[in-house]
DNA sequence: CACAAGGAGCCCC
DNA sequence: GGGGCTCCTTGTG
Protein backbone atom coordinates (compact mmCIF):
# COMPACT_ATOMS: atom_id res chain seq x y z
CA UNK A 1 0.00 0.00 0.00
CA UNK A 2 2.11 2.58 -1.63
CA UNK A 3 0.88 6.55 -0.89
CA UNK A 4 -1.56 7.83 -3.30
CA UNK A 5 -3.29 4.02 -3.31
CA UNK A 6 -7.31 3.90 -2.64
CA UNK A 7 -7.23 2.91 0.93
CA UNK A 8 -4.25 5.37 1.72
CA UNK A 9 -4.77 9.33 1.68
CA UNK A 10 -2.44 12.15 2.46
CA UNK A 11 -3.27 13.51 5.50
CA UNK A 12 -3.01 17.23 5.29
CA UNK A 13 -2.33 17.65 9.01
CA UNK A 14 0.39 15.70 9.32
CA UNK A 15 1.50 15.16 5.99
CA UNK A 16 1.48 11.77 6.21
CA UNK A 17 0.05 8.41 4.13
CA UNK A 18 -2.44 7.24 6.23
CA UNK A 19 -5.11 4.16 5.53
CA UNK A 20 -8.35 5.51 4.14
CA UNK A 21 -9.94 4.18 7.15
CA UNK A 22 -8.84 6.68 9.06
CA UNK A 23 -10.02 10.05 7.76
CA UNK A 24 -8.22 13.46 8.35
CA UNK A 25 -10.90 14.38 11.06
CA UNK A 26 -9.65 11.15 13.25
CA UNK A 27 -6.41 11.96 12.28
CA UNK A 28 -6.57 15.48 14.01
CA UNK A 29 -8.69 13.67 16.81
CA UNK A 30 -6.04 11.38 16.93
CA UNK A 31 -3.22 14.02 17.21
CA UNK A 32 -4.92 15.49 19.47
CA UNK A 33 -5.11 13.12 21.94
CA UNK A 34 -1.56 12.39 21.66
CA UNK A 35 -0.63 16.21 21.66
CA UNK A 36 -3.69 17.98 24.16
CA UNK A 37 -1.62 21.41 24.04
CA UNK A 38 -0.77 21.43 20.30
CA UNK A 39 -2.73 22.40 17.52
CA UNK A 40 -3.22 20.60 14.40
CA UNK A 41 -3.42 23.16 12.17
CA UNK A 42 -0.16 24.13 13.26
CA UNK A 43 1.68 22.08 10.42
CA UNK A 44 -0.58 23.13 8.02
CA UNK A 45 0.48 26.62 7.06
CA UNK A 46 -0.42 29.78 7.01
CA UNK A 47 0.58 33.02 5.93
CA UNK A 48 3.17 33.67 9.37
CA UNK A 49 3.98 30.05 8.60
CA UNK A 50 7.81 31.64 7.98
CA UNK A 51 7.99 31.36 12.15
CA UNK A 52 7.81 27.85 12.33
CA UNK A 53 5.31 25.85 13.85
CA UNK A 54 3.05 28.51 14.13
CA UNK A 55 -0.58 28.21 14.61
CA UNK A 56 -2.81 28.44 11.61
CA UNK A 57 -3.63 32.49 12.50
CA UNK A 58 -1.57 34.33 14.66
CA UNK A 59 -4.49 35.76 16.70
CA UNK A 60 -4.95 32.08 17.73
CA UNK A 61 -2.17 31.74 19.57
CA UNK A 62 -4.08 33.67 22.29
CA UNK A 63 -7.06 31.06 22.15
CA UNK A 64 -4.60 28.08 21.95
CA UNK A 65 -2.62 29.48 25.11
CA UNK A 66 -5.73 30.31 27.12
CA UNK A 67 -5.25 29.07 30.51
CA UNK A 68 -7.25 25.46 30.24
CA UNK A 69 -8.85 25.89 33.81
CA UNK A 70 -10.42 29.05 32.45
CA UNK A 71 -12.14 27.19 29.82
CA UNK A 72 -13.86 24.55 32.48
CA UNK A 73 -17.18 26.28 32.13
CA UNK A 74 -18.40 27.91 29.26
CA UNK A 75 -17.94 31.10 29.13
CA UNK A 76 -20.73 32.33 26.50
CA UNK A 77 -22.97 29.96 28.81
CA UNK A 78 -22.32 32.56 31.95
CA UNK A 79 -25.32 35.35 32.21
CA UNK A 80 -23.74 38.30 30.51
CA UNK A 81 -20.38 37.47 30.32
CA UNK A 82 -17.46 39.32 28.62
CA UNK A 83 -15.65 37.71 25.84
CA UNK A 84 -12.28 37.38 26.50
CA UNK A 85 -11.05 40.69 24.90
CA UNK A 86 -7.27 40.60 26.09
CA UNK A 87 -5.62 38.84 23.07
CA UNK A 88 -1.97 39.29 22.56
CA UNK A 89 -1.82 41.87 20.08
CA UNK A 90 0.72 40.00 17.38
CA UNK A 91 -0.10 42.70 14.52
CA UNK A 92 -2.07 45.98 12.56
CA UNK A 93 -4.63 43.81 11.30
CA UNK A 94 -4.55 41.11 14.07
CA UNK A 95 -5.88 43.40 16.90
CA UNK A 96 -9.79 42.65 15.87
CA UNK A 97 -11.01 40.90 18.52
CA UNK A 98 -14.12 39.31 16.52
CA UNK A 99 -12.90 36.52 15.25
CA UNK A 100 -14.71 33.28 15.55
CA UNK A 101 -13.82 30.08 16.43
CA UNK A 102 -13.35 27.72 13.47
CA UNK A 103 -13.64 23.65 14.93
CA UNK A 104 -9.52 24.16 15.27
CA UNK A 105 -10.56 26.90 18.01
CA UNK A 106 -12.55 24.88 19.44
CA UNK A 107 -10.19 22.09 19.29
CA UNK A 108 -7.73 23.89 20.98
CA UNK A 109 -10.05 25.61 23.61
CA UNK A 110 -13.15 23.80 24.72
CA UNK A 111 -12.13 20.66 24.20
CA UNK A 112 -8.40 21.01 24.88
CA UNK A 113 -10.47 20.94 28.29
CA UNK A 114 -11.94 18.11 27.74
CA UNK A 115 -9.13 16.39 26.36
CA UNK A 116 -6.70 17.84 29.15
CA UNK A 117 -9.12 15.70 31.60
CA UNK A 118 -8.86 12.69 29.51
CA UNK A 119 -5.48 12.65 29.36
CA UNK A 120 -5.09 13.69 32.70
CA UNK A 121 -7.20 10.35 33.57
CA UNK A 122 -5.13 8.10 31.37
CA UNK A 123 -1.79 9.30 32.57
CA UNK A 124 -1.81 7.81 36.03
CA UNK A 125 -2.69 3.97 34.12
CA UNK A 126 -0.84 4.47 31.12
CA UNK A 127 3.15 5.39 31.08
CA UNK A 128 2.78 5.96 27.31
CA UNK A 129 0.39 8.90 27.90
CA UNK A 130 2.17 12.28 27.58
CA UNK A 131 1.90 14.41 29.93
CA UNK A 132 -1.07 17.23 29.42
CA UNK A 133 0.98 20.04 30.08
CA UNK A 134 4.04 19.22 27.80
CA UNK A 135 4.97 21.55 24.83
CA UNK A 136 3.73 22.39 21.79
CA UNK A 137 4.18 19.35 19.73
CA UNK A 138 6.64 17.87 21.80
CA UNK A 139 5.59 14.33 20.13
CA UNK A 140 9.11 12.11 19.68
CA UNK A 141 7.61 11.71 16.10
CA UNK A 142 5.65 14.53 15.55
CA UNK A 143 5.46 14.12 11.61
CA UNK A 144 3.94 11.16 12.18
CA UNK A 145 0.46 10.54 12.30
CA UNK A 146 -1.20 8.07 14.89
CA UNK A 147 -3.09 5.27 13.16
CA UNK A 148 -5.34 3.62 14.98
CA UNK A 149 -6.30 -0.28 14.70
CA UNK A 150 -8.53 -1.40 17.48
CA UNK A 151 -9.12 -4.76 16.05
CA UNK A 152 -5.28 -5.36 16.13
CA UNK A 153 -4.39 -3.48 19.63
CA UNK A 154 -7.78 -5.27 21.37
CA UNK A 155 -5.31 -8.43 20.82
CA UNK A 156 -2.15 -6.90 22.59
CA UNK A 157 -2.64 -4.49 24.40
CA UNK A 158 -2.97 -4.24 27.91
CA UNK A 159 -5.53 -2.95 30.14
CA UNK A 160 -4.07 0.60 29.85
CA UNK A 161 -3.84 0.61 26.42
CA UNK A 162 -6.95 -0.21 26.15
CA UNK A 163 -8.52 2.40 28.41
CA UNK A 164 -6.84 4.95 26.57
CA UNK A 165 -7.97 3.59 23.41
CA UNK A 166 -11.35 3.86 24.50
CA UNK A 167 -11.00 7.54 25.78
CA UNK A 168 -9.12 7.92 22.36
CA UNK A 169 -12.14 6.77 20.00
CA UNK A 170 -14.30 9.09 22.61
CA UNK A 171 -12.09 11.89 21.39
CA UNK A 172 -12.30 11.28 17.91
CA UNK A 173 -16.11 10.66 18.21
CA UNK A 174 -16.64 14.44 19.89
CA UNK A 175 -14.08 15.76 17.78
CA UNK A 176 -15.56 14.65 14.55
CA UNK A 177 -18.93 15.81 15.78
CA UNK A 178 -17.95 19.25 16.35
CA UNK A 179 -16.09 19.33 12.81
CA UNK A 180 -19.08 18.37 11.53
CA UNK A 181 -21.38 20.52 13.58
CA UNK A 182 -18.65 23.83 12.72
CA UNK A 183 -18.94 22.35 8.60
CA UNK A 184 -22.82 22.20 9.51
CA UNK A 185 -23.03 25.88 10.32
CA UNK A 186 -20.89 27.27 7.85
CA UNK A 187 -23.36 25.10 5.30
CA UNK A 188 -26.23 26.72 6.61
CA UNK A 189 -24.77 30.34 6.87
CA UNK A 190 -23.33 30.14 3.57
CA UNK A 191 -26.49 28.12 1.54
CA UNK A 192 -24.40 25.57 0.01
CA UNK A 193 -24.59 21.15 0.42
CA UNK A 194 -21.61 19.98 2.82
CA UNK A 195 -20.12 18.20 0.14
CA UNK A 196 -17.64 19.78 -1.95
CA UNK A 197 -18.00 18.06 -4.90
CA UNK A 198 -21.68 19.44 -5.21
CA UNK A 199 -20.48 22.94 -5.22
CA UNK A 200 -21.14 25.13 -8.66
CA UNK A 201 -19.16 27.95 -9.08
CA UNK A 202 -20.52 30.40 -7.15
CA UNK A 203 -20.66 27.66 -3.90
CA UNK A 204 -17.21 27.59 -4.48
CA UNK A 205 -16.56 31.70 -4.34
CA UNK A 206 -18.47 31.71 -1.55
CA UNK A 207 -16.57 29.08 0.21
CA UNK A 208 -13.37 30.66 -0.53
CA UNK A 209 -14.49 33.79 0.69
CA UNK A 210 -15.61 32.36 3.96
CA UNK A 211 -12.60 30.19 4.92
CA UNK A 212 -10.85 33.33 3.75
CA UNK A 213 -12.31 35.37 6.32
CA UNK A 214 -12.26 32.45 8.82
CA UNK A 215 -8.13 32.07 8.66
CA UNK A 216 -7.66 36.16 7.67
CA UNK A 217 -6.58 34.81 4.58
CA UNK A 218 -5.79 36.70 1.25
CA UNK A 219 -8.03 37.05 -0.87
CA UNK A 220 -7.73 34.85 -3.63
CA UNK A 221 -10.73 34.08 -5.64
CA UNK A 222 -9.73 34.89 -8.60
CA UNK A 223 -7.20 32.13 -8.61
CA UNK A 224 -10.18 30.03 -8.26
CA UNK A 225 -12.57 31.37 -10.49
CA UNK A 226 -14.63 29.35 -13.03
CA UNK A 227 -13.51 26.27 -11.20
CA UNK A 228 -17.05 24.05 -9.47
CA UNK A 229 -16.46 21.85 -6.80
CA UNK A 230 -15.57 18.67 -8.36
CA UNK A 231 -12.44 20.68 -10.32
CA UNK A 232 -11.72 21.66 -6.75
CA UNK A 233 -11.97 18.50 -5.57
CA UNK A 234 -9.65 17.31 -8.26
CA UNK A 235 -6.98 19.77 -7.45
CA UNK A 236 -3.79 18.43 -5.64
CA UNK A 237 -2.03 20.42 -3.00
CA UNK A 238 0.49 21.62 -5.39
CA UNK A 239 -2.28 22.43 -7.62
CA UNK A 240 -3.34 24.96 -4.64
CA UNK A 241 -0.39 26.47 -3.96
CA UNK A 242 0.04 27.01 -7.29
CA UNK A 243 -3.12 29.17 -7.66
CA UNK A 244 -1.82 30.96 -4.48
CA UNK A 245 1.52 30.57 -2.85
CA UNK A 246 0.58 31.95 0.12
CA UNK A 247 -2.79 30.28 1.20
CA UNK A 248 -2.69 27.35 -1.87
CA UNK A 249 -2.09 24.77 1.33
CA UNK A 250 -4.56 25.47 3.87
CA UNK A 251 -7.56 26.28 1.51
CA UNK A 252 -6.50 22.10 0.51
CA UNK A 253 -5.93 21.68 3.56
CA UNK A 254 -9.51 22.76 4.89
CA UNK A 255 -11.16 21.36 1.66
CA UNK A 256 -9.45 18.43 3.14
CA UNK A 257 -11.45 18.21 5.75
CA UNK A 258 -14.92 19.16 3.74
CA UNK A 259 -14.12 16.39 1.93
CA UNK A 260 -13.52 13.81 4.35
CA UNK A 261 -16.54 15.16 6.08
CA UNK A 262 -18.43 14.26 3.09
CA UNK A 263 -17.25 11.03 2.41
CA UNK A 264 -17.64 9.90 6.27
CA UNK A 265 -21.48 10.69 6.14
CA UNK A 266 -21.54 8.64 2.96
CA UNK A 267 -20.11 6.15 4.88
CA UNK A 268 -21.79 6.34 7.95
CA UNK A 269 -25.47 4.36 7.84
CA UNK A 270 -28.14 5.90 9.54
CA UNK A 271 -27.98 3.64 12.52
CA UNK A 272 -24.59 4.54 12.74
CA UNK A 273 -24.65 5.78 16.56
CA UNK A 274 -20.79 6.62 16.49
CA UNK A 275 -21.12 9.86 15.14
CA UNK A 276 -24.81 10.18 15.82
CA UNK A 277 -24.89 13.66 16.68
CA UNK A 278 -23.18 15.00 13.20
CA UNK A 279 -25.47 12.24 11.55
CA UNK A 280 -28.08 14.65 13.35
CA UNK A 281 -26.82 17.67 12.12
CA UNK A 282 -26.55 16.57 8.66
CA UNK A 283 -30.07 16.02 8.12
CA UNK A 284 -30.47 19.39 9.81
CA UNK A 285 -28.16 20.72 7.82
CA UNK A 286 -29.57 18.60 4.31
CA UNK A 287 -33.04 20.49 5.17
CA UNK A 288 -31.84 23.97 5.59
CA UNK A 289 -29.30 23.79 2.44
CA UNK A 290 -32.16 23.57 -0.18
CA UNK A 291 -31.42 26.92 -1.12
CA UNK A 292 -34.00 28.73 -0.16
CA UNK A 293 -33.48 32.44 0.89
CA UNK A 294 -32.26 33.10 4.26
CA UNK A 295 -34.10 35.73 6.22
CA UNK A 296 -31.77 38.29 8.43
CA UNK A 297 -33.42 36.76 11.54
CA UNK A 298 -32.99 33.32 10.87
CA UNK A 299 -29.24 34.34 9.89
CA UNK A 300 -28.58 35.99 13.26
CA UNK A 301 -29.98 33.24 15.34
CA UNK A 302 -27.60 30.76 13.41
CA UNK A 303 -24.82 32.52 15.13
CA UNK A 304 -26.45 32.60 17.65
CA UNK A 305 -27.46 29.17 18.09
CA UNK A 306 -23.24 28.69 17.45
CA UNK A 307 -21.45 30.30 20.65
CA UNK A 308 -18.45 28.16 20.40
CA UNK A 309 -17.89 29.63 16.58
CA UNK A 310 -18.91 33.38 16.60
CA UNK A 311 -19.81 34.19 20.48
CA UNK A 312 -16.83 36.52 19.93
CA UNK A 313 -19.36 39.05 17.25
CA UNK A 314 -22.76 38.17 18.30
CA UNK A 315 -24.21 36.30 21.80
CA UNK A 316 -27.14 36.07 24.08
CA UNK A 317 -27.63 38.21 27.10
CA UNK A 318 -30.59 36.49 27.61
CA UNK A 319 -31.61 33.35 25.83
CA UNK A 320 -34.70 33.23 27.70
CA UNK A 321 -36.13 36.34 26.47
CA UNK A 322 -34.23 36.19 23.39
CA UNK A 323 -32.26 39.10 24.26
CA UNK A 324 -28.90 39.40 22.34
CA UNK A 325 -26.37 41.27 21.42
CA UNK A 326 -24.21 42.56 18.67
CA UNK A 327 -20.66 42.19 20.06
CA UNK A 328 -18.93 42.59 16.61
CA UNK A 329 -21.35 45.23 14.68
CA UNK A 330 -18.28 44.85 11.54
CA UNK A 331 -17.96 41.47 11.89
CA UNK A 332 -21.58 40.49 11.49
CA UNK A 333 -22.56 42.42 8.71
CA UNK A 334 -19.14 40.82 7.11
CA UNK A 335 -20.66 37.33 7.48
CA UNK A 336 -24.33 38.70 6.43
CA UNK A 337 -22.65 40.05 3.44
CA UNK A 338 -20.78 37.13 2.01
CA UNK A 339 -23.96 35.12 3.16
CA UNK A 340 -26.28 37.25 0.88
CA UNK A 341 -23.37 38.14 -1.60
CA UNK A 342 -23.13 41.97 -1.22
CA UNK A 343 -19.67 42.83 -0.43
CA UNK A 344 -20.87 46.44 0.36
CA UNK A 345 -22.97 45.17 3.32
CA UNK A 346 -21.99 47.35 6.78
CA UNK A 347 -23.78 47.32 10.22
CA UNK A 348 -25.77 50.96 8.76
CA UNK A 349 -27.22 48.72 6.48
CA UNK A 350 -27.78 45.53 8.36
CA UNK A 351 -29.05 47.22 11.53
CA UNK A 352 -31.46 48.97 8.78
CA UNK A 353 -32.39 45.95 7.84
CA UNK A 354 -33.10 44.88 11.69
CA UNK A 355 -35.12 47.29 12.12
CA UNK A 356 -37.55 46.79 9.85
CA UNK A 357 -38.35 43.97 12.02
CA UNK A 358 -39.54 46.41 14.76
CA UNK A 359 -42.89 46.65 12.33
CA UNK A 360 -43.15 43.03 11.57
CA UNK A 361 -42.89 42.01 15.65
CA UNK A 362 -40.15 39.85 14.91
CA UNK A 363 -37.56 41.85 16.53
CA UNK A 364 -37.72 44.69 18.82
CA UNK A 365 -35.29 46.69 21.07
CA UNK A 366 -35.52 45.23 24.86
CA UNK A 367 -37.81 47.22 27.50
CA UNK A 368 -34.19 48.58 28.50
CA UNK A 369 -32.48 49.75 25.32
CA UNK A 370 -28.72 49.11 25.07
CA UNK A 371 -26.98 49.71 22.30
CA UNK A 372 -26.24 46.65 19.79
CA UNK A 373 -28.89 44.66 22.09
CA UNK A 374 -31.74 43.36 20.51
CA UNK A 375 -34.97 40.89 20.93
CA UNK A 376 -36.73 38.72 19.46
CA UNK A 377 -40.16 39.04 20.27
CA UNK A 378 -40.35 35.44 19.67
CA UNK A 379 -37.35 33.64 21.48
CA UNK A 380 -37.00 29.92 20.49
C1' DC B 1 -17.73 59.04 16.09
C1' DA B 2 -20.75 55.08 16.44
C1' DC B 3 -25.15 53.94 16.94
C1' DA B 4 -30.33 54.45 16.62
C1' DA B 5 -34.47 55.55 14.18
C1' DG B 6 -37.03 55.97 10.24
C1' DG B 7 -38.20 57.78 5.30
C1' DA B 8 -37.70 56.75 0.62
C1' DG B 9 -36.31 54.63 -3.74
C1' DC B 10 -34.76 50.71 -5.79
C1' DC B 11 -33.96 45.72 -7.04
C1' DC B 12 -34.97 40.86 -7.05
C1' DC B 13 -37.75 36.87 -6.55
C1' DG C 1 -45.97 42.49 -2.78
C1' DG C 2 -42.45 41.03 0.44
C1' DG C 3 -37.80 41.15 1.73
C1' DG C 4 -33.82 43.30 1.63
C1' DC C 5 -30.25 46.81 0.04
C1' DT C 6 -28.91 51.49 -0.26
C1' DC C 7 -28.80 56.26 0.73
C1' DC C 8 -30.36 59.74 3.36
C1' DT C 9 -31.47 62.92 7.51
C1' DT C 10 -31.87 63.66 12.25
C1' DG C 11 -30.96 62.74 16.96
C1' DT C 12 -28.25 60.92 20.98
C1' DG C 13 -24.41 59.87 24.08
Amino acid sequence: MGPGSDREFHCCHCRSWVPRRQSPLLALASKLHQHPSSTSVASMGSPDRGQAGNSLHPSRVGYTETPLTVLEQDPWEMEDSKPPRDLPAVGPERSLPGLYLSCFDMLVTEDAAWLLKVSEAAAPLSSTSPSPSAGTCASPRPEQCPVIDSQGLGLTLGLDEQMEERSLEQVQSMVVGEVLKDIETACKLLNITPDPAEWNVGNVQKWLLWTEHLYRLPQVGKAFQDLNGRDLCSMSEEDFRQRSIQSGDVLYAHLDIWKSAAWMKERCSPGDSKFTGGEELWSEADSFCSGQPIHLWQFLRELLLKPHSYGRCIRWLNKEKGIFKIEDSAHVARLWGIRKNRPAMNYDKLSRSIRQYYKKGIIRKPDVSQRLVYQFVHPV
